[in-house]
Order: structure tokens, then C-alpha cells, then sequence
DNA sequence: CAGCTTACTGGACACTGTACAGTACGTCCA
DNA sequence: TGGACGTACTGTACAGTGTCCAGTAAGCTG
């Protein structure tokens, strides 16, 4: 099992993120531990940071990663539906992911390359409606912080209300940031 | 300073509560231990458990703490002046205590004695606009959701947007949510 | 073949929340 | 007044956490 000093494991940072993913499927957030993802690789747990800045840098991969299961909107989507469609998604892939959900708003809704292509389709279609730049920046915030706060909402533990209500609330909610937006 | 055991240190929930408000305002989220607050008091750190049942219920307790610095709107404000004025209040306050706001949407928002009299002053107000019942609650949740969340924008760390800009946006956020609320 | 860089190791530090068992104080009842 | 009892503490300990440091050996480069 271990290896002498010195030895190589051959680990990559993509080993080291896929060892992450299962772990954290496996045994969710509180199991996910840099000794954990260490154990799963059969390696010290300080080797990771030959790969990995730290657990917060790991952790921001992880989230920016699933972000990826998301189809981006077709830039000829209508603009409502798609918008909505995206957001919708959204909160679905977050609510299976209850624990990450509180991540994502401490790190401003995540700032790696998936996080930047959903909301670059979005600006996209924003810009069909006659928003862009600030006034397209502002609505995209505005939807984003309320798909995870609702997904936040739904996945608290104690006496929550039922997912499906919120995800209804939700959509009430969109139309009226949408209409909010776009009534001229 | 330290008691022999079985010796009292005339401890009380408040007391405790008390320190950990203290040692939080020094050090912040992360300075706030078990071992910090037990400190704080001249204490074991096991002490504390006589009076509060775990850390989580601690830090609930601290969270609605915070709120009980709020003033909930007057029952005969102007509703929509009076609901604009408590969530902008509550983003101010919850953007200088930024180590808390990610728990803040993590616990749905707080279910202590002061988060509960400010639903219902923000109900009563929108009693007026004629929103009763469900359709209340709802725009309750959609208010308190993009405030939490625009007040976790503005204290995330990293390149963020400067939190002047954040509460503009939230002022146009609150206007476009009450106004699709009240539109018949 | 020498030298350097790099990926790993063991061990350690300074913490964390919390359980367990023991002790002495304050209170209440006989 | 005396004895029992509940309870508020204590010390000690467990099982973890993230991360740093020093050492070692393998692989690449000249």
C-alpha cells in the first residue's frame, strides 16, 4: 500500500478531482476531507498538495464541475423560455446536491469556466431581449441569486417547505424578475 | 482561575450567548470555538454544554440574536416603502457580519424569535397590498431569499463587485419582485 | 554520468467538537 | 440538623481536521 519516500503514485490533478467526486458521492460533504480523498488514491494526504493549493481550491473545482451536467441555453432559444429553462435546471441539479448549495453563494455563485459559460449564454440571450453589458450583468445576478437561494432554501435541513413548492415559487419568482427586467 | 471540579462558575445560557457574541466580535466566525467562548468565561469547554445543547444551536441562537437589531416596519407604514426598508436594512446589517450570512441561507433564513416578528410585520404590510396566506409567504421568501443572497454576493471573497453596487441592484431586484407581486 | 526538479513519505503541530467519569457545591426533605 | 440528590463543573481523552516541515528517491536535463 504506501510507497517509500520518494516513490511516484503517478497521481494528476485530474486523479486527484476525480478521487474528490467519489468521495463526495459517496460520503458527501462532511466525508469529504483531504485525507479522505488521499485514502481513496492510496497515497499521504499531503501529496494532494502537490496537485491542489489547498481544500478550498479543490473544493471550488468540485463545484464548478457539476456546473458542467448543465446544457447551456442555445444562443436561439427563445429568450424567456430559455432563461427560465437554464435556471429551472439549475435549481434541479442543486437540490440532488444539497450539500454544495451553500458553497455556491459564499463563492459568488462560483467563478470557474462552466460557472462563466452558463452565464455567458444567458448574457446572450438577455441581448436579444435589448439588455446588455450592466443592465444584462444585473438580471443575470438577480436570477442566479434566487435559483440558489430557493435551492438553499429547499435543501435545509429542519422543518422546510416541500421542494416541489419551492420550485414552484420559483418560477413565480423568475417571471417577475424577467417581467421586471424587460417591461420597457 | 480554574475551579476545582464540581465547583460552580455561576454560568447561564445568557452568559454564554453573551460570550460567544463577544468572542465573535473579536475574531470572527472562524475564532468562534467551543474552546474560544469556554475561554472567554474562565471555563472547561465541556462546561458549556451544561447550557447550550451543541455548537449549532449556539450559533442559532447568535444568528437571531443579530436580527433582534432590526426594527420590524411599523404596521402602518407604507407597505411597499415600509418592506423595501426592512430587507435593505437587513442587507446592511447582514453585509457587516459577512461570516455569517452563508449560514444565515443555510438555516432558511433563521427560525428564532426575532427572524419570526419580522415575517409577520412584512406580512401584515403586505396584508395592505392585499396578499394574504400563501401568496404572502411566497413573496416573503422571494424578498428574504435575494437579500440573503445579494448580501452573500457582496461579502464573498475574491474579485466581487463593490457592495455600493450590489445593494443598487437590490433595490432594483426588491422593486421588480413587489412589482410583480402587486400587479393584478 | 552529475545535478536538479519534483512527487511523494512520515511525522508533527495546533486545532476542532464532544463524550466519559469523577467531584463538590447548592438545595430540599426528613 | 443531616443526609440524599441533582447538577454544574473538572480533567482527560478520542477521533478527527487542514496543513507544514524535512527527508528521500525517482525521473528528466545537460
Amino acid at each position: 500500500m504506501p510507497r517509500t519516500p520518494g516513490q511516484r503514485a503517478g497521481l494528476t490533478r485530474d486523479a486527484v478531482l476525480t478521487a474528490a467526486r467519489t468521495v463526495f458521492a459517496e460520503r458527501g460533504l462532511p466525508g469529504l476531507s483531504m485525507r479522505s480523498v488521499a485514502r481513496e488514491l492510496d497515497v499521504a494526504p499531503n501529496a494532494l498538495y502537490s496537485h491542489v493549493a489547498d481544500k478550498d481550491a479543490l473544493v471550488d473545482d468540485l463545484l464548478d464541475d457539476l456546473l458542467g451536467a448543465l446544457d447551456p441555453p442555445a444562443p436561439d432559444a427563445e429568450p424567456l423560455a430559455g432563461l427560465r429553462g437554464v435556471m429551472l435546471a439549475t435549481f434541479d441539479l442543486l437540490v440532488v446536491h444539497a450539500d454544495l448549495v451553500p458553497l455556491y453563494l459564499a463563492r459568488q455563485g462560483a467563478r470557474g469556466e462552466n460557472a462563466r459559460a452558463l452565464g455567458a449564454a444567458m448574457t446572450v440571450l438577455l441581448g436579444h431581449l435589448g439588455l446588455d453589458g450592466d443592465a444584462a450583468g444585473r438580471v443575470v445576478r438577480a436570477l442566479v441569486v434566487s435559483t440558489i437561494g430557493y435551492a438553499a432554501l429547499a435543501t435545509a435541513d429542519g422543518p422546510a417547505l416541500a421542494p416541489a413548492q419551492l420550485r414552484a415559487d420559483l418560477e413565480v419568482t423568475l417571471d417577475w424578475l424577467l417581467l421586471g427586467a424587460t417591461r420597457s
